[in-house]
DNA sequence: GCCAACGTTGGC
DNA sequence: GCCAACGTTGGC
C-alpha cells in the first residue's frame, strides 16, 4: 500500500465536495501533465491512500484523505470537445490521458497549512516542498505519519 | 496580480 | 536533439 498527494483547487473541487459524495466515486480527471499521468497509470493502486491538497486558494494545505477505488482508465474528458480538458490529439485507440477513481475517507477539522509543513525538518524532503508544480505526487510513509500527527 | 520555476512546443 | 519562446502552475 502506497501514499499519494492529489492537488485540487477548492474552487473547482474541494474536500467538502468529496465528502458530500459519501461513498460515491469521484473521477480524478483533467490531469494533463505527463509525470503526473505516469504516476497514476503505473504506480497508483486500488486501496492506496491520498492526501487531498487545496492549492491556489486562501488556505493552502492538506485538507483530508481519499482512498483509491479505481485504477487508471482513459480520462473521458479528453474525448469531449466541450470539456476544457479536451485533447484533439488524443484518440480512443491510443488515449493519452488517464484518471483514477477516489472516494472520501476523512476531512481534517482544519486544513494543515503548507507554511506549517514547510517548517517541519523531517518533511523537508517532501515533493510538495521541493517541487511546487506536480499535481499527483508520492508521499513517503514517514511523511504521511508526520502529517497525520499534525492534525488536531 | 506578480513572478519564479518549470513544462511544452516548434523551428532549425 | 537543441534551445528559445511561450504557456501554466501555484505560492505569496
Amino acid at each position: 500500500m502506497n501514499y499519494w498527494l492529489l492537488k485540487t483547487e477548492p474552487n473547482e473541487f474541494s474536500i467538502d465536495d468529496l465528502q458530500a459524495l459519501g461513498p460515491g466515486i469521484e473521477p480524478w480527471d483533467g490531469i494533463r501533465n505527463y509525470q503526473a499521468r505516469n504516476i497514476m497509470r503505473d504506480d497508483i493502486k486500488k486501496g492506496d491512500l491520498a492526501f487531498i491538497y487545496h492549492s491556489s486558494c486562501k488556505l493552502v494545505g492538506v485538507a483530508g484523505v481519499a482512498k483509491v477505488v479505481e485504477e487508471a482508465y482513459p480520462d473521458p474528458a479528453q474525448f469531449n470537445p466541450k470539456s476544457k480538458y479536451y485533447d484533439p490529439k488524443s484518440t480512443k485507440e491510443t488515449p493519452r490521458w488517464v484518471c483514477i477513481g477516489v472516494t472520501f475517507v476523512e476531512r481534517f477539522k482544519e486544513v494543515i497549512p503548507l507554511a506549517e509543513i514547510k517548517q517541519i525538518p523531517t518533511l523537508s524532503a517532501m515533493v510538495l516542498v521541493n517541487r511546487g508544480r506536480l499535481s499527483v505526487q508520492p508521499v513517503r510513509p514517514d511523511e504521511w505519519n508526520t502529517i497525520m500527527d499534525m492534525k488536531e
